[in-house]
RNA sequence: GGAUGGGUAUGCCUAGUGGCGAGGGCAGCGGACUGUAAAUCCGUCACAAAGAAACAUCGCAGGUUCGAGUCCUGCCCCAUCCA
């Protein structure tokens, strides 16, 4: 259940309550593809950088270790030890970030795993069936992420096959939810916009799915190579045409710029790897934009990384210290700077929900964006 | 003192047995990354240079050769072993 508390502008502040507990949005649901944030960090951890959902992976679990086996051992909240919210991508940005190892048919697509190479079959009514086992509280619609950039042709072609997916995805998804052993028998189903950067086919999608009655609604296929203007002008362009009484997710973005912008075009739902891989790469995020920790400059910076953050790498250690387990490849290194960044993702939208909710939204972005702005 | 094996660029390691303005790795420095095939990848890493111009460098000095990191001689240094 979804309900809008305030909203600012077109910025909404909202809640949506699930099995797992209340999700509080605009939301920014940290990455776990093989049921772990990267990075080593774990599901206890979670509590202290703000977490309310995690995000695991359809296809990269089926292929390891397993959907059935996530599925004898209680299901994946229990497997990982996380009891709030999960939301499982489909296996669809798999078959953009895959695209060497697979092809698509009108039944689904054809994967060579790439850990072995063996064949995987995956549709929608396959999709389903492995986010059943996994019982995560969302599951998303198998779709194709076609690169932006593709042709209009290729991009119309494959949209249309995506609803038709879609319509297999929402029937599968009941008849699973009714099956005596499902575990979630409430399991959500959010259904997948896309249009690369046609303005027509995003809103023509859009109105089509949202006939559907899906529990929520994502905006898929962007930041896949198109510019920030064309982003930006897609979500203005296809949000008004989702469903106001339904979450909006805009998938794998983004920066903490794209996000303050997608917030004020309507956006509830955000996931994006740049916080863990950027910590693992040593790149960290501060109020005043980026820093990169393996440079030399900050070999004797005794500063935290941020000296307004209250993460636990902020509260314990240096810059210079961080920069040495880094170059020394020590794996504490890594996890501060995952958890560090993925504190500062949790705490902005916590701040975002905050300044929604106080009707300065406007204000509180600008301020946001001015200060990535003026570097250290 | 003798024997054997070695000394390759900017720090370290290493490829190389007549066509070498010398390949690779580490370290260093910098960059990229958007529903994670990513603790990954890319660039740079002597000087000069975009020219049918220039002629640095393979421990040092000679020599053989059209041509030497590579073959020969001497020397220096390192390692191991023997006295």
């Amino acid at each position: 259940m979804y309900k809008v508390i305030k909203k600012d502008g077109n910025a909404k502040r909202a809640t949506m309550e699930t099995v797992h507990g209340t999700i509080q949005t605009p939301v920014f649901m940290n990455v776990g593809t093989a049921a772990a944030i990267k990075g080593a960090v774990a599901t206890t951890d979670l509590q202290e950088i703000g977490t309310q959902v995690e995000l695991s992976n359809t296809y990269h679990l089926h292929v390891r270790p397993g959907d059935k086996i996530v599925k004898q051992m209680g299901g994946l909240h229990k497997f990982m030890n996380w009891d709030k919210p999960i939301l499982t991508d489909s296996g669809g940005f798999q078959v953009f970030s895959l695209a060497g190892l697979r092809k698509i048919k009108e039944e689904g697509v054809y994967f060579n795993s790439h850990v072995d190479g063996r064949k995987i079959f995956m549709g929608p009514e396959e999709s389903m069936q492995i986010q059943s086992n996994l019982a995560s509280t969302i599951a998303m619609a198998f779709d194709e992420c076609a690169p932006s950039l593709a042709t209009k042709e290729y991009i119309k072609n494959s949209v249309e096959r995506t609803t038709r997916w879609l319509a297999r995805c929402q029937t599968e998804m009941k008849r699973l939810n009714g099956l005596e052993d499902t575990i979630n028998k409430n399991q959500l189903l959010f259904g997948i916009n896309q249009g690369g950067i046609h303005e027509d086919i995003r809103i023509e999608h859009a109105k089509v799915i949202s006939e559907m009655d899906l529990d929520g609604y994502a905006i898929g296929g962007l930041a896949v190579g198109e510019s920030h203007e064309d982003m930006y002008r897609i979500i203005e362009a296809t949000a008004p045409y989702l469903p106001e009484n339904k979450p909006t997710y805009l998938m794998g973005v983004g920066t903490p710029a794209n996000i303050l912008e997608a917030v004020d075009r309507g956006v509830d739902f955000f996931d994006c790897v740049y916080p863990s891989r950027n910590g693992r790469h040593g790149h960290v995020y501060t109020n005043r934009g980026k820093l990169n920790l393996f440079n030399a400059k900050y070999e004797l910076d005794a500063r935290p990384i941020s000296e307004e953050c209250n993460c636990p790498a902020c509260r314990n250690y240096s810059r210079a210290y961080i920069r040495h387990l880094l170059k020394a490849k020590e794996m504490l290194g890594m996890r501060l700077c995952v958890l560090h960044n993925l504190h500062f993702y949790n705490n902005m939208m916590s701040e975002i929900r905050q300044a929604i909710e106080e009707e300065r939204y406007k204000e509180y972005k600008k301020m946001r964006l001015d200060g990535f702005e003026q570097g250290e």
